[in-house]
DNA sequence: CCAATCTGGGACTATTTTAGTACTATTTAG
DNA sequence: CTAAATAGTACTAAAATAGTCCCAGATTGG
């Protein structure tokens, strides 16, 4: 239903503590015990974190994790990337074969356009506006310029992440 | 990987073949054929868009389905309610429960605000363009501004739908 | 009235993706 | 050397997605 997977929000939960304590250098334990997510899971996450160079790590003892740069410079988009891979909205977006329907296809077209349209939304939005830590001013350009509107903003849930430690 | 289901997309293909003639009425069986998808399952998609009213349907002999509203008043955001229920990036964003996060979920908020943006800008998009049969100016509002810009239009693959008959 | 041809609505199965776990190797401070 | 970390990989379970089948209801031509 165009959402993004659990793991994903899992990541950003744990890229948005990392942010909140940027000089300090966290184990997996630590975050897992933060976030109440299983440490099992939260290790695999920071690997994969890791591997696309959005946290830093250093091994062996009093090792941990960190921010491999500032919240500022860490967009959504990055984060999606590196959990989820090189987002395509279609299927069909990914591949370059032809497919049977040569005559109705400016649909492939037309998908790939709002693709790279939200894709470029997504670079808009630092992890700093993610966590919560503001400066909603300058970033967030094109979606909080829709955001506002003559609609009112819908009074949004808090998070409910559910996992056994 | 914040991807439409290739359903939404099937779906996309047979309205848009709908939108090609729009005086016509045709039957799941023909629609099938044309977009070289599985009968079966072109017909549980048209059932489901005659369900959110997006197609009208006769039955009997001559039966058929047609748009219910010209291609222009069909919108990106109805059509991927139509098939995947209403969006939310997140999952919590759909419950309301407390999550035991309380730390740190701007977060959930934040994708909620993301959410509701990609929402708005999918609204802008209507099945006209989705189809190739354009009229680009007016509509494509926000997302055709925004991909305007430094970088070049990438070269879009054609679209791989792959089912056996 | 009857048969043919449609759509309508479920129920069901297979496949793929996602989520979560476990185990082993490697690094490093003390 | 050892304890406490990360790194890598492989595996299992669960859930969502995709696709199929069947039968009931509607309509129309003969």
């Amino acid at each position: 239903m165009l959402r993004i997977s659990k793991l994903t929000d899992y990541a950003t939960v744990l890229l948005a503590r990392l942010a909140a304590e940027p000089e300090r250098q966290l184990t997996a334990a630590q975050l897992a015990a933060q976030t109440r997510l299983g440490a099992a899971t939260v290790s695999k996450l920071l690997k994969q974190l890791h591997g696309s160079a959005l946290v830093s790590s250093t091994r062996g003892l009093h090792g941990g994790y960190r921010l491999a740069r500032p919240a500022a410079d860490i967009s959504a988009a990055q984060i999606l990337d590196a959990l989820e891979g090189p987002m395509a909205l279609t299927e069909c977006a990914q591949h370059t074969h032809q497919c049977g329907i040569e005559s109705t296809c400016g649909v492939g077209r037309a998908w790939q356009r709002v693709n790279i349209a939200i894709r470029r939304s997504l670079q808009e939005i630092s992890l700093l506006e993610l966590a919560g830590m503001g400066v909603q001013t300058t970033r967030f350009g094109a979606l909080e310029r829709q955001l506002r509107g003559p609609r009112e903003l819908p009074v949004p849930a808090v998070s409910t992440r559910t996992e056994k430690p």
